[in-house]
DNA sequence: CAGTGGATGCTCT
DNA sequence: GAGCATCCACTGT
């Protein structure tokens, strides 16, 4: 099936997203933190076209994007929009909730504020590398689930980008301290 | 607490 | 050869 939400526009899909549980394996949690990368974005990798990386982004929405970020960590999208031209949403925090075990234990740490607080993070404690690239996140071994209850959500400028800085395409759940920003407040 | 810098590999100029 | 959509350990208060 094509999933309605992140075949519209981006900056629609990524509100949107705040609140869903993502899953892979059946461990995960609750969607807190993204940002919206849209096509003709000099912030987004897809901006200087098509390149064997980047080539996820351009296929049809729903699809994960894997990427290595400094050296080191691997940090996830979700592809967004039917017309394929590159538009993503990068996977910032999230709010465990199931397989805190197994989180705790790839990540190294006891602190659940810490499992997934980072896009870097949220990747080692899922288990999600650049095998997952590409892959269909409404299948097996993913699973997406709505929120059961309306989520607010707040708008910020973009973390860690020297493009674009301007935009305020960061989006948080109001009030989570599970963000990975939300330690500073704090 | 805050601020700084090192690790590390792939992409594109 | 530069520049990253990062994280963590370390420093100095």
């Amino acid at each position: 099936m094509t999933w309605e939400l992140v075949a519209g526009s981006v900056h629609e899909a990524a509100p949107g997203l705040i609140g869903w549980t993502l899953l892979l394996d059946g461990v995960g949690g609750r969607i807190v933190e993204v940002e919206a990368y849209a096509a003709d974005d000099p912030a987004s990798h897809s901006y200087r076209g098509r390149t064997p990386r980047t080539e996820v982004m351009f296929g049809p929405p729903g699809r994960l994007y894997v990427y290595r970020s400094y050296g080191l960590h691997w940090c996830a999208n979700v592809v967004c929009e039917e017309d394929g031209r590159g538009a993503a949403v990068l996977l910032r925090a999230l709010e465990p909730t199931r397989g805190l075990d197994l989180m705790r234990a790839r990540r190294g740490l006891d602190d659940p504020r810490l499992l997934c607080a980072g896009p870097g993070r949220l990747t080692q404690a899922l288990g999600l590398t650049d095998e997952h690239n590409g892959a269909d996140l409404t299948k097996p071994p993913f699973a997406l689930v709505p929120p059961s209850a309306p989520v607010a959500v707040e708008q910020s400028p973009r973390i860690g980008i020297t493009k674009a800085v301007e935009k305020p395409w960061r989006y948080v759940e109001a009030g989570s301290s599970w963000s990975s920003r939300a330690r500073r407040a704090a």
